[in-house]
DNA sequence: ACCGCAATGTAGCACTTGCTACAAGCCCCC
DNA sequence: GGGGGCTTGTAGCAAGTGCTACATTGCGGT
C-alpha cells in the first residue's frame, strides 16, 4: 500500500510545480496525475488518500522553500534592521518567490479555516522564517529575538498588502517611521 | 434576467451568512440555495451567474463589515497609537468577527491568485479599514496617515499569525517595543 | 375573460471529484 | 518454468459542479 519512497521522492518535485504554479484550486488527482506522468490510480496508491497526498506536497513545498531561504543569501551580517527588513522584503519580492507567496496565502486561508494539515505547515514555514531571520538581526541588536518577531509581523502584513495590489500603503507607512 | 433588486436583498443575507460560517469551498450554487431558501435555478435567474452572483456576496459582506466598524466604538478619540492598535485588536479578536477574519484570508488568496473580483473586494475592504483607522490616531499625532498605515500594516501581519495558529510571534513582538 | 410576461419547478446535461474493483503485467525466487 | 507479490491499466461509481431547456404557475392590464 506504502509503495516505494523513491517513487514518491520522484513524484513530489513534479507535483508542487503543478501546485505552486496553478494553486489549491486545481489540486485534484487527475491533474496532478497528469503533471507528474501518472495516473490518478496511482497517486492514491503512493500515498493512500488524497489529504495524505496533500499533506507530503506541501511538506515538500516548505522544505525547498527554507532550502532556498539558506541559499540566497551567504551568512554574512547585516548593518540595522532597516537593512534587514530591506533584505527579506528583497526576497520576498524577487519574482521568482511570486508562486510561493500566491500558494502561502491559500495554506493561511487554510489553517483559518482549520483544513487538516495546512495550520502544521503553516507553523512549520513561519517558525522556520523566523528562526532564520532572527540569525539576520544586525550584530550587537538590544534584542534580536523580539526585533525578529515584529519585524516578521510587519513584512507579513505588508506582503498581504502586496498580494491584495495594495503596495503602497506599507511602503509609504514604513517609509513614515516609527510606529510607535 | 435581471429579476427584481428587492429580492436579491432579500437572499444576500442569507448566503452571506452561509459563506461566513462555511467559507468559499461550500460557496457552490447548491448549497447556496439551500441556505438561502430558493434554489440553484433560481440564483442564476436572480444573478446571471456564479461569478456575479459571488461578487455581489462579497461586496454585501464587506458593506456589512464596514458598517460593523462604525457601530463597535463611538467617535471617542484615543490617547496613543498603542491605544489606537490595542482597540483594533480588539475589535478584530472580539469573537464575532473570527468568521469575517477567516473569510478574510480567503479573500486574499483569491487576491493572490487573480480571482475574479477578488482582488477589488479586498481593496475596498482595506481601505475602508484604513481611512476608518485614520481617523482614530490619537490628537495631535504627527502623521496620523503614515501612522495608520504602518499601524495596519503591523496589525494584520499580527491577525495572520493568529489564524495560523501562532499569536505569540506578533504579542511578544510589539510587546518587544519599538521595531526600528 | 383573456393575453402576456415575470417567476418558479422539474429534469437533465456534460463535466469533475475522490476512490475502488478487477484484471493483467511484471520480475524475483525456488 | 511456475508461483507469488509488487505495480499498473481500464472502467466505473456515486456525488457534486455550473448551467439550461421546457413546462407550468400566477398575476396585472385590457
Amino acid at each position: 500500500m506504502a509503495s516505494s519512497e523513491t517513487v514518491r521522492q520522484k513524484l513530489l518535485p513534479l507535483m508542487a510545480t503543478h501546485i505552486l504554479e496553478n494553486g489549491m484550486g486545481s489540486a485534484s488527482l487527475r491533474p496532478l496525475a497528469k503533471a507528474a506522468g501518472t495516473s490518478d490510480r496511482m497517486l492514491i496508491y503512493h500515498f493512500g488518500n488524497k489529504q495524505q497526498l496533500i499533506t507530503d506536497v506541501l511538506a515538500y513545498i516548505a522544505d525547498s522553500y527554507s532550502a532556498q531561504l539558506e541559499t540566497f543569501f551567504g551568512s554574512d551580517r547585516v548593518a540595522s534592521r532597516e537593512q534587514a527588513i530591506a533584505r527579506v522584503r528583497a526576497f520576498t519580492n524577487s519574482g521568482e518567490m511570486r508562486p510561493f507567496l500566491a500558494l502561502w496565502w491559500e495554506i493561511v486561508a487554510g489553517a483559518a479555516r482549520d483544513v487538516p494539515g495546512y495550520r502544521e505547515n503553516a507553523q512549520a514555514i513561519m517558525v522556520s522564517l523566523l528562526s532564520w531571520f532572527e540569525g539576520q538581526m544586525p550584530e550587537g541588536d538590544p534584542d534580536p529575538a523580539g526585533g525578529a518577531r515584529t519585524l516578521l509581523t510587519l513584512i507579513e502584513g505588508a506582503e498581504m498588502f502586496n498580494a491584495i495590489g495594495l503596495p503602497d500603503i506599507p511602503n509609504r507607512g514604513i517609509e513614515a517611521g516609527r510606529p510607535f
